[in-house]
Formats: C-alpha cells, sequence, structure tokens
DNA sequence: TTTATTTCGGACAAAATTATCTTAATATAA
DNA sequence: TTATATTAAGATAATTTTGTCCGAAATAAA
C-alpha cells in the first residue's frame, strides 16, 4: 500500500504533531527513536516533508522540528502521502495499464474506482491533530 | 498497492480465464503479449500461480497454460494476490508496525480496518469467470 | 527414436528502494 | 568570535524487486 518511506513519513509527521501540540520542537535522533526508523534515512525524509512545508525545520542548536500549532488540523495524511509517494495511489491503475481511463477500463476498475475513493477520502479527512490526540491519550501507538 | 509481479501475475490469470472459457490453451509468449508483460518475468510468476494449483501448466508442443473450465468462478482475485504478494495488503500493518495489532493499535488502525475490510471482500468476491466476460464482451482490455 | 517445442529451474544482471556515511550549512550559546 | 549542536545535501552502499539468460526436463510429433 503505502512504500516504507512513506509509512515512516506518516509515524514521523505524527510524533512531531504531537509533540508540537504543546510546543515542543523535536529532534531528528528523538523522531527515530519514538517511530522506530532509521535515523538518517529518515532525515532524507523528513527534508522531503519540510519542502513540502508539511513540516517546519530548524538547524543549530536546539533546533529540530515541528509543525506550526494551529495547522494541524489543516494538514491530512493524505498531503503526506502525496508528498512521499506521489499520486500513483489514487489515480495509477490498479493493474499497472499506463494511466487509468475509465474509456478504457482495466478489468478490475469498477471495483477499484470505488476502494480507491474511500482510501482517498479517508486519508483526505484524517487531519494530523485528531491522529495526535488519539495518540496523545495513548490509545494508539507509533512503535511496539 | 500490488506489486508488479501481482499485476503481471492478475493480469496472466485474466488472459488465460479468458481463453480457458473457450477450452485454448495459451504459451507463455502469447500472454506476455497479451498483457504487455516482459516475457521470462512473467514466467516466473506462471511458476508461482501453477504451484499454487491456480493454473495448470502443460510442458512440450502445443503446452502452454489454461484453468480448468469449471473451476473459474470459483477461483478469485484474491487467491491470486495471496499466492503472489502473500497477506500482507490484508493483514499487516498499514504503518509498518510488527504486525496489525487491535489491542495496541496504529494511529490509522480504525480507518483502514474498513478499508481492509472492503479491499478484502472486493477481491474475495471476484471471481475468474465474471471478469473474464467483461474482457470477452470488450468492455475491459489488459493492455493499452 | 529423434527432433522440435514448450515450460521449469537456477544463475545472473539491472533497476529501484532503502539505508548509511561524510561533509557542508546554519543557528545558538559560551 | 569561537565552539557546539543540529539539519541539509550529496555520495555511496546494501537490499529487494524486477528482469534476463541458459541449460534441463517434459511432451508431442515426425
Ligand atoms: S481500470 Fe481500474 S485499475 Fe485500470 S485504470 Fe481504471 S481504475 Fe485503474
Ligand atoms: S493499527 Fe491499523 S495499521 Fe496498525 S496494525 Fe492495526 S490495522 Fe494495521
Amino acid at each position: 500500500m503505502f512504500s516504507k518511506s512513506c509509512k515512516y513519513g506518516i509515524k514521523a509527521t505524527l510524533y512531531i504533531a504531537q509533540k508540537s501540540q504543546h510546543d515542543e520542537r523535536v529532534s531528528l535522533k528523538e523522531i527515530a527513536d519514538a517511530i522506530n526508523s532509521p535515523i538518517a534515512f529518515t532525515a532524507k525524509i523528513l527534508q522531503i516533508l519540510a519542502k513540502a512545508t508539511i513540516i517546519n525545520s530548524t538547524k543549530g542548536p536546539n533546533g529540530g522540528f515541528e509543525i506550526d500549532k494551529v495547522q494541524l488540523s489543516k494538514i491530512s495524511i493524505h498531503q503526506i502521502v502525496e508528498a512521499i509517494d506521489g499520486n500513483r495511489l489514487f489515480d495509477g491503475c490498479v493493474l499497472g495499464l499506463n494511466s487509468c481511463n475509465a474509456k478504457e477500463p482495466c478489468p478490475m476498475h469498477s471495483e477499484f474506482v470505488i476502494i480507491r475513493k474511500q482510501l482517498s477520502e479517508t486519508l483526505a479527512t484524517s487531519n494530523l491533530l485528531d491522529v495526535a490526540l488519539d495518540l496523545n491519550l495513548g490509545l494508539t501507538v507509533l512503535k511496539r
């Protein structure tokens, strides 16, 4: 479904979101630790997210990553997936034809337009604030 | 969503299914041509499907691949995906935690159990006969 | 029985993804 | 201003996935 990069990206963003709620900026090391990911690889993904202006990064002592608190409820998981994996999951052909084309559909088209729509909507309506709240309450976890 | 191997596998199986309806056995070359896939790589995938007894293979002159006509309606796309990509799509954690565990769920758990259920059911109820019928009618295509 | 045809199986190769390392850039604080 | 902490960026490496090649095995027909 998602690439490993994307999974790390989602988890990292959620961790940053959780901390940003309480105005805490977090370091690369802390993030990688919290989500159980390879540190240098995580750095690359955070760079992508920073360029996509989903997160903010600051260099130097006490630097790290954060998300504008008032933006938390406006950033969706969909945006993260788009930034890292692109749109293939949302608009590519499930069976790998050059493009999705309802005029000349692949054999799974009618089945998958439904699933993709639901997937896309679910991700588009999942915002960082809501998801991070569950994390705060300990209802969900980022690593095991 | 699906690996490339799996996409090839699904398309190849559907092509074989279509031909098997009319008692035609098809060769590797014909399949690869019909679904626009690398021939030698396709051979590997057909071997997997043959071992999973989803398709039958016959060596020698006039050999090739076929599916028992009466089985067509009993074989699901789900089975193909399982044989090639395994169960990760159906029972793995969407965010890459070691396993899906509702007692200690990842932050996307509640959203994804719904999507995965629908995906799994859709694939489980898509049988080769039905899907191949649309192909026959020219309503859907395996390559463009 | 010999030859031709076709899949099978293993070895190999290329490409994409994931992961690491090293140096540079930047910001803070002493 | 200098030292330190931290992310950025580029080069490199490991792993996985995708793809190729070739000889072996099986089958059918001549
Ligand atoms: S048919 Fe289904 S899979 Fe093929 S392109 Fe359209 S949506 Fe994608
Ligand atoms: S929580 Fe969601 S993603 Fe994590 S394991 Fe359960 S289902 Fe998978």
